[in-house]
DNA sequence: CGTTAATCGAGACGGTACGTCGAGTCTTAAG
DNA sequence: CTTAAGACTCGACGTACCGTCTCGATTAACG
């Protein structure tokens, strides 16, 4: 009997997971997270709603595939690097750089909405919170770990500092900023962030 | 005509406010805020669902209140001061003492949930966002910008250091590892984070 | 204590009594019986629903004293008789006459809607119905009655006929087809029924 | 697009068809027809409310169907001859014993609350009174305008009467006074009827 | 002829039902 | 066995009225 346990994703069907995903990103960004229902995203991708409650048990998580989906397909076009932090040997300059791309980034509707559908879906349902946090977060934060070590190799920050404690100073800054908006978000203020972070703000 | 606009709030129930208060913070507490629903807290508050919909506009906004008034009740019990920061004139041991509290009551499941759902949904929801920092967030803050201000005064801190900026350095990266479940919550953890604040990650 | 039982009826507003019939009778024409409401007549009349809940009990009732008052208010402008039967001495004449009248009368919009409210209601709000028929029907079918009296003593229906029955041979076809729909109305149709009551339709 | 028009009636569910019949006849019959709604017969029913929703626009619709339905059930119970006007050569006879049972019909409480409803509905619903006068009343109706065209050929009747009038010298009154309760019912009241209408009341 | 107690307009209140929407489950027919 | 389609039960939505209940602000009888 046991006929409801794992679905044979050998005869999953491409062609509708595609069209799921490219329809609830699309619905996401037209009309928003919450009025983003599984019933629209059936009936956009014509797909019927039992294909994607086989396939998963969520709205958001069919979103965060489709959106980690995206990213994957964005960074097979572009080459394939999902994209690095550069090492010029200047370490403020090299954070800087990469946090005004951000700064932009974040501004970007095309990602905007989507990610805060996610951050706000994980800040209530902790399963998925992690989920996010390991999948897309935490990569990217990783890179920073990479900089920040290759900094303490090269004497530019101090050996006993936690490279992980570290990135937060001033990438947390701008994530809170952003995800809830309390304050602007701009070049100036993520350059002023890495200054800050780099020599404290006690007086030397 | 025009008559749906603005009822008599001089007429208004104070006993049914209280007990919509009561209901949704109840309810948010024991299922959760997806599961909240505006039909249940009129349920549990014993009130007619259009006495809700009369003066507030969404869950979020019914739950906003709620809390802010929790806040207040609070406040009025313990004593009036809201919460200070302590100026003992030793800067990094005040700011550790107070994140260590913060840290507390960040765990502290009464505050927690209902604090938790109304994040989540102002980073979806702009205008409630934006409530939410001006009414609870920005209010702390401003305890933090003081306290730093005092510091400038007494040569603890650079003089150009901006203080709203500043603050963010250690408030920040508590705010997202709570938020976003990025990473484990401590003591040692906030102190850490004051350390490398005031003094920087750049060798002197 | 028992302050609830009857309200002072000397002191009873004239004018809000004016303005709830007007209403009543103005909603009902415009939005049909189903669609009126006690909210809606109050809102038309500039009255307080407290007004109307304290001189009736329900909208039934309302609509009632509104026609009511409605068919005083007619007669006291056209005339004083109510309106009567004929008696030239041609039985069949006379009332052919009269029903040709209330085939143009039920086909008057004005009295149609609130005259169909109130018998609907009372095909299923038996106290009410037998108030239409005591108040409305009743009274005009007296007239029938007297007329076939009058018919008897000059001998142009039998002694042992029961007029109040034998009137029900041409009016209640005619009550019928109108109240359910389930014929034509017009001027031969009342002719003919006149013709096969008086005579029946046996031959001779 | 265009989803919403005409839902697949060759998938609907038999079962939550006689479920809402029943449910819906049941309720009627138990607290009369204005405290019957959708949403008690849904609930009775063990049925969404959509799924009334989804085959008929109005309580009223539902309740004529079932009472359809009521008829035809028992009608295939019994036998399959709906019910016929006997003719046994004796006119008067004939009409006297089919009105009698109707006369009891009209009180057996099984019919007589639900027919009241959908009556009353149909006179201030033009299209559901109609109705039905199309599928309730004129069926029976035409079994007396047969009986009265075999009188005719019988020389019973006077050629030149229509039948379909004819019928309702007897038929209607009985009619108005279930209705309106304008009058008592009674056998003697329909035989006296049938006597008034074959022969006419005035004087051979 | 003021007093005062009832009625008045207004509308907030606890409720019930409305008709709609979407969730998640289940069934059917086609491939 | 998966799929598109969509009917099903269920529960919440936000709205409309119900009938009851305060509120001042008029009134109108009577003291």
């Amino acid at each position: 009997m046991a006929k409801n346990l794992a679905p044979d994703s050998t005869r999953r069907s491409e062609k509708s997971r595609r069209a799921i995903y490219d329809a609830a990103l699309a619905l996401v960004g037209e009309v928003g997270y919450p009025k983003t229902t599984i019933e629209g995203i059936a009936a956009r991708a014509g797909v019927g709603k039992q294909t994607i409650y086989r396939w998963w048990s969520s709205k958001a998580e069919v979103l965060m595939e489709a959106f980690l989906d995206l990213g994957e397909q964005v960074n097979r076009d572009v080459g394939q690097e999902p994209y690095v932090i550069p090492d010029t040997g200047d370490l403020a300059a090299d954070l800087k750089a990469v946090l005004r791309a951000t700064v932009d980034e974040l501004k970007d509707p095309r990602f905007e909405v989507p990610s805060r559908a996610l951050a706000a879906e994980g800040v209530v349902n902790e399963q998925l919170g992690r989920q996010f946090v390991a999948k897309l977060l935490e990569p990217s934060l990783q890179l920073y770990v990479e900089r920040l070590r290759s900094a303490q190799a090269a004497g530019d920050v101090r050996p006993d500092v936690d490279p992980r404690i570290a990135l937060e100073l001033f990438v947390s800054p701008l994530a809170q900023r952003w995800l809830q908006y309390s304050g602007p978000i701009s070049h100036e203020y993520t350059d002023t962030l890495v200054d800050y972070a780099l020599h404290g703000i006690a007086p030397r």
